[in-house]
DNA sequence: GCTTGAATTAGACATATGTCTGTTTTATAA
DNA sequence: TTATAAAACAGACATATGTCTAATTCAAGC
């Protein structure tokens, strides 16, 4: 392959991803003409390189039969929106929630939702008041990950450190004191995979 | 209209919203066939009342014409991922970009692109290396929003100070310095609205 | 039942689109 | 430069798909 055609070829990639995620695929003449291409048969070519490389998939004899490969579609699902989770009542509040946000998720199989950040206990993390943070359910993770555990009645944010013989749950900002518990203490609800922040007033809570 | 017509009819457009959320709208026969309709022309006069009452959008003429109308389709865009701007080259820029993330936008109708951030300019306000701006397009901005500007070169991220006779723009940490211009030198690219972080390693950049 | 318009059916046609074959141009290396 | 393969081009063809017209069936009201 020449040396400008990989450049080529990655900008018709970007093209044909582009106008799936806008919700048509092009045709082949559609990507001829975007690209300037005197013959279809130029467009259909880089086409079925692409295909031929696993960037795209292809349904032959369909009109716009290009999609993208499963790895590169992100499922989106509606995430809950929990302003505070009290003891034991995760479940319940998963049910009464703030809102939804519909976001695409990297592990669109486990159970996940929103937490609105009160105080400045992890603002040495970049987690501030008024963050969503996006949690994913689980109950082991690893050491230095940003968790949800329930403390004193109440879900609280830490970073996690596994130590021989106990856990320690580090609050990131040197006002506030750490918590060492054994391990069979430990209540996680779950782990901390995003943090989100919005400027312009609260994001749309349709739940 | 019978009243056995009106169920079907929002069947129908269940199936093609879907099927354009997946990334391909479906052709007429197509759902001639999902509804098991002997004849073509039925799922066609289907579409063309669901285009008439202005449920759908359709290119006449095109295979897998169908699109949804602004106020629906547009709730979630796939948003290109920039890692940086040279000067002038928003534009280009934007069409290869590092990948998208499919987001819900709050104002749908304008332009919108992801910058990663690079240095502690502003990490007062918790923006730190690494995070996702989401940024939408403007020439204008409010006193006191964070937006993207075009300096020396690169865009960069700073807050805005509109002042009598001139413009500021702050970095929010004290090693670095505010820029002070006049108005008419101001290049805006564009006003942050989010601040995301993944903490699990970089999102898909499919792009 | 009868009427009437909506809904469906049947079939054909026009166009859009994918695909194929062969030729020409172009970039790269010997 | 020349040889070579990649890339692009040109044109044709096959199929997929949108669209049209007319006939038939169906549901709802009289």
């Amino acid at each position: 392959m020449r040396a400008a055609t990989i450049q080529l070829r990655k900008r018709i990639l970007a093209y044909v991803e582009r106008r799936i995620r806008q919700g048509q695929p092009p045709t082949v003449r559609e990507v001829q003409e975007a690209f300037d291409f005197a013959a279809v048969e130029s467009a259909r070519q880089h086409l079925k390189a692409l295909v031929d490389s696993g960037e795209l998939n292809q349904l032959s004899g369909q009109a716009r039969g290009y999609s993208l490969p499963r790895h590169k579609s992100l499922k989106r699902q509606s995430v809950p929106i929990l302003g505070s989770v009290q003891a034991g009542q995760l479940t319940t509040a998963l049910e009464d929630p703030d809102g939804f946000l519909d976001l695409p998720l990297r592990h669109p199989n486990d159970e996940h939702f929103l937490l609105r950040v009160k105080g400045q206990s992890m603002s040495g993390a970049g987690i501030h008041p008024g963050d969503l943070l996006l949690v994913r359910r689980a109950s082991v993770a690893r050491h230095g990950a940003i968790v949800v555990a329930m403390i004193e009645d109440e879900a609280t944010v830490k970073r996690l450190e596994i130590k021989p013989k106990s856990i320690k749950l580090t609050p990131e900002n040197p006002d506030f004191e750490p918590i060492e518990i054994t391990e069979g203490d430990l209540n996680l609800l779950g782990v901390v995979t995003e943090v989100h922040r919005y400027l312009e007033g609260i994001p749309s809570t349709d739940g």
